[in-house]
RNA sequence: GGGUCUAUAGCCAAGUGGUAAGGCAUGGGACUGCAACUCCCCGAUCGUUGGUUCAAAUCCGACUAGGCCCUCCA
């Protein structure tokens, strides 16, 4: 397996830290709000990621945190907390914002059939790991308490712009005009492991610590989490790009400093959604929800299509044109797989040679469009039996999550017997130039879910 | 201003030095009462420009355009 890194910005040979075993963390939401199909890219990615390791033989523990304390739309004294903000907005308590919009998440994932990782876990759940590694921080030198805040102070990081590849020089110069400094704060890049109620007198979610009653930083959750579920080597940790920097980097400077040695060997960042304005975000240009697809007639898994026909890395460029596109292909797709013969007859030298070619892809950095392109591939093969394909496609789709082979769907044998006394009928009609009785048998049986499709050899029909 | 990434047919997009995958749409054709389905056929020399090489979409440089990051963000 070739995977990009981007802590040495190459493409490298994938080794895990244990023979076999995949430790992976990935970043999970902030629940505050719904999960707009951009940020719902990335969950695809890393889906098809760990799905991609099922399949190639490793065995994957993966960790998600739910975001739903401590994160700040800023750093600075004037950043406000997201789960207060939203909570407010919906007149709810942010526990009760956290838990609908945690639900919410976990159900536009399964209609994007992205699994949920083994272990979700909320950040509000693990004070007590935090506590602990704020402690040794402090104890070790790596953090210092300010103002009733304690901060990580990045200059006793080892090569803290490493993940970034950012100079700190260039930072200061261009920073952003908004980003509001903390005099308190030793190095204006310094951030908060642990803030008291100095911030917010009324922050709801607030914990006793050695340093006062508050709660924790933002980055100090993935770290807290991933030590606690994962250990002290992480495989692959996943994120979307912008987490790169600041997120990303202070995960890195806590946990090396808070263990004593390196980490995570490999980092695996999904690229952003972009409309024709650029970034897809919650605060402008439309909205863009799994819930609103639905209401416009798309099918979940046309998105699923759409983002896996291009590769993690490359910004995509949605535009309902291009999801017209994924919808149509999707749709033919799964017609065409859905009228495969399926008796029993394998081809298991050409089976092989396919599954082969479709690990290359995986392990060619997770090239989903190579995958895709196999599926094609694969039903065009004059040599392969329908019974073959289907078996191969069956297989890919452990991976791509397209439910490309629908369930057996159950019609009772009256329904049967019916719907071909009505072929019959209809195409008696037909015989007799009754178009109009013709189309009206087609019309009914269409809306109780059989399309009809004449064919040279006869009408057949589909039970959609 | 600094950093970084990208630029392939109408649209999405693969391609990691040997002479352009795949899908959608469009057009033509077969089939059809019509439609759908299915099948067949048709399209690009790879942003511009230099260079390296026997050979470049693929490597290097310049230019142009655009995205993203620079302490909210998947």
């Amino acid at each position: 397996m070739r995977v990009y890194n981007t802590l040495t910005k190459k493409v490298e040979d994938f080794i895990p830290f244990e023979e076999g075993i995949v430790r992976m963390y990935t970043c999970g939401p902030t629940v505050y709000n719904y999960a707009h199909i951009g940020n719902l890219r990335t969950y695809i990615f890393e889906d098809v990621l760990e799905k991609s390791l099922n399949y190639i033989g490793y065995k994957v523990f993966r960790v998600m945190n739910i975001t739903d304390v401590g994160h700040l739309t800023s750093d600075g004294d004037t950043g406000e907390d997201k789960m207060a903000k939203g909570a407010l907005r919906e007149g709810k308590t942010v526990r009760e914002t956290a838990k609908f919009y945690t639900d919410a998440f976990f159900e536009d994932c399964a209609k994007l059939n992205i699994d949920k990782p083994a272990v979700v876990a909320p950040a509000s759940e693990h004070i007590d790991q935090y506590i602990k590694m704020i402690k040794k921080l402090l104890d070790d030198g790596y953090a210092y308490e300010s103002n009733g805040n304690i901060y990580f102070d990045i200059s006793k990081a080892k090569d803290y712009y490493r993940l970034s590849g950012k100079n700190p020089e260039d930072l200061i110069v261009g920073a952003r005009d908004s980003v509001e400094e903390d005099k308190s704060k030793r190095n204006p890049a310094d951030f908060a492991l642990w803030f008291t109620i100095s911030k917010f007198q009324n922050q709801e979610m607030k914990w006793d610590s050695p340093w006062g009653v508050g709660y924790p930083g933002w980055h100090i959750e993935c770290s807290g989490i991933s030590a606690e579920f994962l250990g002290e080597h992480l495989d692959i940790h996943c994120g979307g790009v912008d987490n790169i920097f600041p997120h990303h980097t202070n995960e890195i400077a806590q946990s090396e400093a808070y263990f004593g040695h390196k980490w995570c060997n490999y980092w695996m960042h999904g690229e952003h959604l972009n409309d024709a304005e650029g970034k897809m975000s919650k605060s402008k240009g439309e909205f863009l929800t799994v819930s609103l697809l639905e209401e416009k007639g798309y099918n979940p898994l046309s998105y699923r299509y759409f983002c896996l026909n291009s590769h993690y890395r490359n910004q995509l460029v949605f535009s309902w044109e291009a999801l017209d596109g994924a919808e149509q292909a999707y749709k033919k797709l799964k017609s065409r797989i859905r009228q495969l013969n399926k008796n029993p007859d394998l081809n298991e030298n050409k089976t092989d040679a396919y599954q082969v070619r479709f690990k290359q892809a995986i392990e060619n950095d997770l090239n989903t469009s190579s995958m895709m392109t196999l599926v094609y591939d694969v039903l065009k093969d004059e040599e392969l039996s329908d019974f073959s394909k289907l078996f191969l496609i069956d297989d890919f789709d452990k991976v791509l999550g397209l439910d490309l082979i629908d369930e057996e769907k159950e019609i009772d044998e009256d329904f049967e017997k019916e719907i071909l006394s009505k072929i019959e009928e209809r195409a008696e009609a037909k015989k007799n130039k009754d178009f109009q009785k013709a189309d009206q048998i087609r019309e009914e049986l269409l809306s109780r879910g059989i399309k009809l499709n004449d064919t040279r050899e006869g009408t057949t029909y589909e039970v959609l």
